[in-house]
DNA sequence: ATTAGCACTCTCGATCGGAGAGTGCTAAGA
DNA sequence: TCTTAGCACTCTCCGATCGAGAGTGCTAAT
């Protein structure tokens, strides 16, 4: 079923990346006179048409009528994706434009998480998927309480990572601000670098009110433990809402749909780019028999952050018929920025 | 040009409402026959013709052809929303399971945002717009500074009203946690309450790693008073997505791009609802001449918050086509909801 | 003022046919 | 054995045509 490299002949390997390439281009089915007209091959279009013949025994290109030029199949881009596309690096110029826009004033994840989704989402012309990065442990790092009115306290709880949460608590009487900071030092100095299990081993010889600040921090960490992934930042789509792969001709079942529903957008992240070391994209193509709503897509994603400390996930969602050699370099460049980011602005 | 209430017979009124009920549930252009036969009229058809004609004749309906049922025109609309329109209270059940799920474990903002967004995506059947509720005047109200790495230091700013900032410092020299924690409850007794101004009268009489802080400190709260709104949460893109007002039949105009401009919303937010009192519903149809893409929507937005002091917005984007009554309720409940929970929760 | 009756108009869907695009096959040439 | 010119064949696309049906506006009667 797989098909490797070695199972074509290099004009056939052309042909096909010419026939992605066009498709990509016109999203219209290739004719064979297409190509060597377009691309100046110095073969006649019976000779193409002879291995078009051949392609489409190999399940890699497709006619969607009898006598139609040729469309690549799923499996078609995947052995292009696999061994034939070649990235192309965002030109020097847009490298720096986009670096630059993120070292300016450095002003930490609540500008850069958008502006990285801005940027795929422009370069690749699909939309972008950017999630916060997250621990891999949980880990106490800091808290503060503040006095707000009454006995109502404004906690806010710093994690190692540099995950914040806050909550409102309301204690049982009123507390000055004094004593306030002088509790949150207290825990800061007996908590420092604790997981959740070394802190549940705290809550049972606690006073009542440690106990219930306690079981606020543990709450909020629990939560935190419980996400697959951190905030999700989304845009460009408005780049393929006019595109018919997007479009909702099929009743509902648009592919966008997916991006509301963090269930299936989690068990997409977790199933394939979880898994991953960082660095490597994984490219997902109609779906891969799993998700029905992504049948004329293709998912690009890869990990960003620090390998086993901290790391969000990043990527786009477009037609499966996809400038994949830019779209590529694109994901790839701006998680290497991301990376950097975080790794020179680390809370351990 | 506007009509008022007297221009119309009590008969018309009910064969506009009629109208505007039958095109909004079928998406088709509304016959005089089916008016009497679903909806039990004691008129005849031609009778309602004859008030039909009389209806186009002041621009409140229209016939997408000669021989073609009616469809209210956007003034109809209009006249139907401030003179027609009766508000359908939410069923009580429905109204209790929301109100449970939002005091549930009370969870803050972080929960309460998209859970709002999520409720009013699913009452309206539309898109749903919350942003975060944003100070009408910004004042310090705490600071924390954090030991991270060598010099580097998080900084956590809260502003009255309860928003939380951060920066990442490098400061010039590495600072134990202790000196950082003096240094910041120092701020914390200094700047108590004081605004911009205030702040920056201290800048230029301060050692340099006290102004390096402050200018930090009025960084953050300069970028949180050009804001317009807080953070921006959406819901319910899938339930327009195959309607044909959203379909972007016409090139690349769908009036789901006004959502990814945020100079085009913030103007949107600033020209109507800004301007109003906490409490009122504005009802914006068919773009009002300023907008073009949201020609065949309508948006219904309010404020909610503490007047004066914190205030978000939200509403809804939908089809003009839209069960006015039930939508507009719904705003005003889940707007009074979190009014109600902000107000418990003020930090001042 | 209301209404029955009727002629008129316009849309919608089905059907048809021709033009054009692109293929597969065959047979000849390198 | 590989390549290619030539050609018949197939299928889509597009425009034209047509009839059915829906819904109206008008007229004349109540």
């Amino acid at each position: 079923m797989k098909r490797n490299m070695t199972d074509l002949t290099s004009r056939q390997k052309i042909i096909l990346s010419l026939i992605v390439h066009e498709h990509t281009r016109t999203a219209q089915p290739v004719a064979s006179k297409t190509l060597i007209e377009d691309y100046g091959l110095q073969i006649s279009s019976a000779t193409v048409r002879n291995e078009m013949n051949t392609l489409t025994e190999l399940g890699l290109i497709r006619q969607p009528h009898t006598s139609a030029g040729r469309v690549p199949t799923e499996e078609g881009y995947r052995f292009f994706v696999s061994n034939l596309v070649q990235q192309t690096a965002l030109p020097i110029a847009t490298r720096n434009t986009i670096t630059h826009q993120f070292y300016q004033s450095r002003r930490g994840l609540d500008h850069w998480l958008p502006l990285a989704a801005s940027v795929l989402a422009n370069q690749s012309q699909a939309v972008s998927l950017v999630t916060a990065p997250h621990s891999e442990k949980i880990a106490f790092k800091h808290i503060e309480l503040i006095s707000t009115r009454g006995s109502q306290v404004l906690m806010v709880l710093v994690l190692v990572g540099g995950e914040i949460r806050q909550q409102i608590l309301a204690l049982d009487e009123v507390y000055s601000q004094e004593s306030l900071s002088r509790m949150a030092n207290q825990f800061n100095q007996d908590l420092e670098n604790k997981s959740v299990r070394q802190i549940e081993a705290l809550e049972a010889s606690a006073d009542p009110l440690t106990q219930q600040i306690l079981a606020a921090i543990l709450d909020q960490m629990h939560l935190t433990e419980e996400l697959v992934t951190g905030e999700l930042f989304l845009d460009g789509l408005s780049n393929v809402l006019s595109t018919p792969e997007f479009a909702a001709t099929n009743q509902d079942h648009s592919p966008l749909r997916l991006l509301e529903e963090r269930p299936m957008l989690n068990d997409l992240f977790s199933r394939t780019v979880l898994t991953e070391d960082i660095g490597g994209v994984q490219v997902l193509i109609g779906g891969e028999g799993t998700w029905q709503d992504l049948r004329d897509c293709a998912v690009i994603l890869t990990r960003y952050g620090i390998q086993d400390q901290l790391s969000g996930m990043l990527g786009i969602l477009g037609p499966m018929r996809m400038p994949y050699g830019h779209a590529i370099s694109a994901v790839h460049f701006v998680a290497d920025l991301l990376s950097d980011l975080i790794t020179d602005t680390l809370i351990d």
